[in-house]
DNA sequence: TCCCAATAGTTTTATATGCAACTATAATGT
DNA sequence: ACATTATAGTTGCATATAAAACTATTGGGA
């Protein structure tokens, strides 16, 4: 079944290109975000992404925080060590594999994530407010089906 | 009315906070459309944004490109002088206002962008080939819905 | 066992970026 | 007309980044 998207068309219209639409609001979100945790936090947005994983989904290593953010892995090492640095996380060698290290986040990291989350929960309610629940579902819906395609094939 | 998001809860859940579902996707959709510009066309993102602006709306001077595209004016400038060193763009005072070029695409610029245009919204096509038409509409309808709520209040 | 390829993570290097300072011109107020 | 402020665009600088080279360790074969 055709998509009927810009696709379907010989001439391209920025507007409804969505790699273009895409990367506009994508950027604009995260300029507005790290309003937060930059100047409130001293947070840069590898950091606190790394932080966030850390806080979701326990330990984890260096290569697990690459493949969830899907940021360079150079990018995710100097997250990782400004973090240690700070004394938010705490590094050891794995059990199994004495290459890999297991990543978690100290008593002080883990009370640093509970200050920001409030407030970037309150910054992307205030985004949302506006869109009806059926247009938040469909939109996160159709995100991750787009997710999924870049995944595998595309 | 409230959206139901992430929001309306009190602990966070990457995979359906906005701001980080987004910024994924967006990253990955440069990542594999840039393969495009930047290894067939010699093309920056910047430089690639910069033409595409100029060939759809014709002549413009660098501010307004900083208005459609919301990139830094450094960068549009910087991406404006490799175009132009190719042989890409022509530059000119502004009639009006001898602060400001008139920017236009050469023959050449506007070859290329001919070149390009079939490829990426092939790729575009690919990507959202799987997506009902009613999705297609649903998401653009959405993100363009953000895009406005940025503008202005958030 | 002994190579050799694969993997985890770090570091080097060249380039890109954002921000602020700067030049030049234009617009505004008195 | 003059001083002040705003705007268009460029550039310097410090930082961030991507990609490749590198170290250390692991996992397979022959």
């Amino acid at each position: 079944m055709q998509a009927m998207a810009s696709a379907g068309r010989t001439d391209l219209r920025l507007g409804s290109f969505l790699p273009y639409v895409l990367n506009n609001l994508a950027e604009r979100v995260s300029a507005g975000l790290s309003g937060i945790y930059a100047d409130e936090f001293a947070l840069s947005i590898p950091e606190w992404r790394v932080l966030a994983n850390l806080a979701e989904h326990g330990t984890l290593n260096a290569r697990q925080i690459v493949e969830f953010t899907s940021m360079e892995k150079s990018k995710v090492s100097r997250a990782v060590n400004n973090l240690s640095r700070r004394g938010l996380l705490s590094q050891r060698r794995a059990a199994g594999d004495s290459r890999a290290k297991d990543l978690q986040l100290t008593g002080e990291g883990e009370a640093l994530y509970r200050r920001i989350v409030p407030r970037v929960l309150a910054w992307e309610r205030d985004l949302l407010d506006g869109l009806s629940p059926g247009e938040y579902r469909d939109l996160m819906h159709v995100l991750d089906k787009l997710g999924k395609r870049l995944g595998s094939g595309a």
